[in-house]
DNA sequence: CTTTTTTAATAACGATAGCGGATTAAATGC
DNA sequence: GCATTTAATCCGCTATCGTTATTAAAAAAG
């Protein structure tokens, strides 16, 4: 446990005042009082140091309200260019980056179309260099001007370390994914599974703003799950974060065990049409409802079924993530939803029949279809979160150890 | 959020310091400062106020190291008086007491035969209140030297409001077994999952307690799942617990789902025999292992079938949960594993064979056979858990208003 | 155009926390 | 009996926060 003194005590505050303004935009140094319940003379200094620091800046153009009597506001907000990060969502087909300054607005992003399926790391890491220089420079950046960089893919990650354990996208077990990014770039890197990264994006831009504990399905061409509890990503020994995709939802009987992801993965449920290469390439298009629709319309059986074999297999495993977590909320994201709404339909008529009684109305089930950017930007809010520096730890032990370096102006003194 | 002031900052150093007190036994000031990492002056007045509100007491009868130089270091300890709690497990065949004082020794304990089986409120909260009267006359106590209780117990239990929103043991949905308590006994009642219950006993009081986090599987007449995460209990909306055993093993087909309490309750392993009811008696009374194990060799093959039946469930479980939740550890308690090794085999097995190759060896499987009162002194820990005041916030929103007081000889200015 | 009113932000002051170094306390060793 | 050693406390310092007064900068009133 970490024992509190003064300087805890600031960098509480610090955090919290930082977190207030970057949540509730820009806000003068009455609001932030208001909001966080420090008193006038505290959100003062703590407001100087971080305007010393170059971590926000004064808004002169001008008090808002209109009627207003006596000395006018101060707005104050995020300094964009206090720091600039780069988030990368990688997925089967695509490989989307963000850069984005302090706040998280998107400078520059760029969507490069690939194929990746089990690539050695280095080619991996390749593509990934080779978008995050584009991507740098066509915000009109330069390499050195980022501080950090996050990584978001499907599979099972160990935050902590930056080891990716396993993922359909990369040949080997246990590939040290952020050392390599590090090497190429020499820029630091956290890798994270694509699931928390949508979440944090979700909690921070998105549907999820106002909630600081829900769990959130990412249903692409793997399936991940990500936890928020108060606020904070859950995170297993090691930072690890969990691969949904790897639930097993019938015993192992003879060839093994029955995942999620054979039953309920976007390809899974592609595969049962006769014609699963052209639904594969309109769903890369974002084209895949209507021609899904029009299929099982047309009378594809295989597709119809397998379609609900998707939903209901989900619908039982968000049904036992109710069961063990009880999350006040579900989010479901990821283009898998975009393929029409027999899964989506199985999935709440599955779920509805497997929850337990007792559970029932706990948690509430939202929809929501984010495009490829947010992912990436989501990511940058990884990188950036960990800039904001929150005193306390973040959730899971044992991190990689980065540099937490923010340029500002003046970075000098304290 | 809470917003740190010198107020948080005293509370916090000094849970820390009270914390580290009951963890490591009678301590010397000097020995507080290296654990905790606090100064001596910062411990001196920490303790000095402890030992004013009684909540600690130095044991002036000597410093037992040999050899000692200096000034004989003078020995703190809880003042096993300042509080005297008491927690109640109950069970389907069993109602448990036990009375602890402030430092969660067990003063008096009681077992009390039931059978249970979806009994009205008021008859749960009957037996609950006779069985505290004499287990609390038992210790030599008086109900009103009582500072708060527990009750835990198998189902669906909501730890913020104190209500029951399922359990195998009561009648009606939503029963607010707190309130009823404190009706009947006036006295501040928690109500908690058992499973939650018996990690919080393992946590202070047994095998777990070096890990912060790990989660635990309790088998017995109900499956119960708790996840330990940084010291603290993982609860839900509501602060609502798991109950592991509506998990869906498999999909609702006609019928609806298959729940894991259905394959690998007790009741549904030795129902597979055919001699059932004397096995059950066994059971009762602890000696279902030589019982089990002796059918299976008669040759017994239903009870073998269902023993691995079970067993296989129970390893898919575990296997899921580890997929979702990356433990360290994994704890597997409770009277089921008394039947014998071949649901114990079964699980291995079948969770080596379910778990995906990137989690292998992520979480360390242990078994442990505590005793009912262990279970009751999980109860009162969590009471007493209350009682020690941590000044950050106990997982889960929205708690029951309970009066936190403690009864100390000076219990007045501050 | 000056004065009053109103609200925002800062300054001055006091309280409390924790820490470091000096001091006292209480034992052993010579 | 006195030096030595270790434990615990006392004193002085700094950093934090909060409360109360003060200054700053605008609109409204006269």
């Amino acid at each position: 446990m970490k024992t509190a003194d003064p300087e805890l005590m600031r960098a509480i505050n610090r955090f919290h005042v930082l977190d207030t303004i970057r949540r509730y935009g820009p806000l003068a140094r009455v609001e932030i009082c208001e909001r966080t319940e420090l008193s006038a003379t505290t959100v003062s200094a703590i407001t100087a140091s971080l305007l010393d620091d170059g971590l926000i800046e004064s808004q002169n153009l001008g008090d808002v309200r209109n009627g207003a009597r006596g000395r006018p506001r101060v707005m104050l907000a995020l300094r964009a260019q206090a720091a600039f990060v780069v988030g990368v969502k990688v997925s089967r087909y695509r490989i989307h980056l963000a850069v984005t300054d302090f706040q998280g607005d998107v400078l520059a992003d760029l969507g490069l179309p690939v194929r990746l399926s089990r690539e050695p790391l280095n080619v991996l890491a390749y593509l990934i260099e080779d978008g995050v220089r584009s991507c740098v420079s066509k915000a009109g950046l330069t390499i050195g001007q980022i501080t950090s960089l996050c990584v978001a893919l499907p599979g099972v990650v160990e935050y902590g370390t930056g080891r990716v354990r396993a993922s359909p996208l990369i040949d080997e077990l246990d590939a040290q994914l952020s050392d390599a990014m590090v090497e190429r770039l020499g820029v630091p890197t956290y890798v994270e599974n694509d699931a928390n990264a949508v979440a944090q994006a979700e909690y921070w831009f998105g549907d999820a703003r106002e909630f600081e504990d829900f769990a959130l399905v990412s249903l692409e061409n793997a399936i991940g799950l990500a936890v928020m509890h108060e606020g904070q990503l859950f995170r297993g020994a090691l930072g690890l974060s969990p691969n949904l995709g790897d639930l097993v939802m019938s015993g192992p009987n003879g060839a093994g065990p029955t995942r999620l992801s054979e039953l309920a993965e976007q390809d899974a449920i592609i595969s049962g049409s006769a014609d699963a290469d052209c639904l594969r390439e309109s769903a890369r298009n974002g084209k895949g409802a209507a021609k899904v629709a029009e299929r099982i319309a047309r009378g594809d059986g295989g597709l119809l079924s397998s379609a609900n074999e998707a939903g209901a297999a989900l619908g039982v495993a968000i049904a036992n993530i109710v069961t063990m977590l009880a999350p006040p909320r579900i989010l479901l994201v990821g283009s898998t939803l975009a393929l029409g709404n027999e899964v989506l339909e199985k999935l709440h008529a599955t779920f509805e029949s497997a929850i337990s009684p007792a559970m029932r109305g706990v948690a509430e089930i939202t929809v929501h279809m984010p495009g490829d950017d947010v992912w990436a930007r989501g990511a940058a809010a990884l990188a950036l979160r960990e800039l904001y520096g929150a005193p306390w730890s973040t959730t899971g032990p044992a991190r990689h150890s980065i540099r937490n370096g923010i340029q500002g102006e003046t970075d000098g003194k304290h």
